[in-house]
DNA sequence: GAGTGGTCTAGACCACAAC
DNA sequence: TTGTGGTCTAGACCACTCC
């Protein structure tokens, strides 16, 4: 461009010039970007300017960055589908949990890292469980990849007294926690959710290998009997790698 | 404190100092920041360090900043819940849309900017109706304000042969489209909903006053005669103000 | 060892809000 | 008019990656 135009804010003016070079395929997806200093020199600013620039672009998803080996523009992620299959008892009988449902229709692996414990319930887990606070509950925390990628945080909780069996393994068997409950039982009618967006903390930006300040998907699954609630999950997803599907009767 | 450790990360620590303090009730809701120089001062590095901290709170919702007026702690913001109920009959034959239904139970109150077109349906549009690329459709543009804030854009899809009387109006009446279709005998069976997070574009963050990148969720839903799809709706939502609820039955 | 991005200093100009 | 936050320049040091 020759004739640029009167600079307005060259910070935005640099953004959106390799924005529009990334979404045009100029800079294809793990192509590497000219260095802080190249693009400083070929627009005529100060590095700090490009340095802006570029993290803009980080937070919107298009590049990341290593110190030591470049910018690069990151490819079009796999979008990972939490169906609604993924609550049926069909899914469940055939073997597969929630999980490995979404996994299974989606066409990616997955796997998990599964820690097993009892603790006393704080007021929060005690209020989404209707239990006392301070009562035992099993806890399983799970770290699940897809595609050996971290892409979610699950932490479970049971009250203890049915948490029997393979529940408090670390692997709960064929169809997970759900199929195991309803072996002990405990017939689930329905699952209640919320969800929420929040941004990566420190610890958890860490476990899912991002950067804090990340969007997240926060869900509260319940799992209820005709009497009470069995378990409740307090789930953290990759917000930008998830899509989620729900469907609700019209009554 | 006076014997403070070496310093790791003076951006880092200010960030966690304010925070901290903000959130031990030291600094207050509403209450004013001191000024970008005097807090340079205070920590003895330079008024860029200063403002990098400030970004990073800004990013996390804790604060906002106004040249010329300075910064500011901000309020818990009110949390809208987009509850199952919003998409009942009960709700509708009181006479109350989705979002008013909401707004009916969360406390808040609720209002609309609505423009109406026609149009002809792109390829997405399409394929949610299941109608033919360049069919007419109906296209009811909304702007949804809770207390008196923007917090939602909504874009309706209803193929044109079904969008009859109020539905083609501004105010669509009393319960809204859905309790129009309903008049008209397409009886709803049920709802479909995806959900995504996104992160606001320029022109969205200017109409939910907001800036871009800001986390969005984004909803698409689709409700369902017994024979067909008769209307999708684009929803874009503030990602930190909603808390959406969802109800599965375990088979 | 050369080059990268991450971070910091020191100083500056601006539009704007508040007085 | 004064001070605010938003943005920019110019220069620097660092840990790290890659060769």
């Amino acid at each position: 461009m020759r004739d640029m135009a009167v600079r307005r804010r060259p910070t935005h003016e640099i953004a959106a010039d390799l924005r529009a070079a990334i979404e045009a395929g100029e800079l294809p997806p793990g192509s590497r970007l000219p260095s802080r200093a190249a693009l400083a020199e070929r627009y005529g600013v100060a590095e700090l300017t490009v340095t802006h620039a570029m993290t803009q672009l980080r937070h919107e998803g298009l590049i990341t960055s290593r110190a030591g080996a470049g910018s690069y523009v990151r490819g079009p992620q796999q979008l990972l589908r939490a169906s609604r299959l993924r609550l049926s008892r069909a899914e469940r009988v055939a073997g597969r949990g929630t999980f490995a449902t979404d996994a299974h229709s989606g066409g990616w692996t997955a796997r998990s890292d599964v820690e097993v414990r009892t603790e006393r319930a704080d007021a929060t887990v005690a209020g989404y469980l209707g239990i006392g606070e301070g009562d035992e509950v099993l806890v399983r925390d799970r770290v699940m990849y897809a595609d050996d990628e971290p892409v979610q945080l699950a932490t479970s909780y049971l009250p203890a007294e049915l948490a029997t069996g393979a529940m408090a393994e670390p692997d709960s068997g064929p169809g997970g926690i759900y199929a195991r409950l309803e072996d002990a039982g405990h017939v689930l009618t329905h699952y209640e959710e919320t969800v929420r967006v929040g941004r990566a903390t420190e610890s958890e930006a860490a476990a899912l290998r991002t950067t804090p300040g990340t969007p997240l998907l926060r869900l509260v699954r319940r799992a209820h009997t005709a009497t009470r609630v069995v378990e409740v999950n307090l789930i953290t997803m990759l917000g930008e790698r998830f899509e989620l599907h729900y469907e609700a009767p019209a009554e």
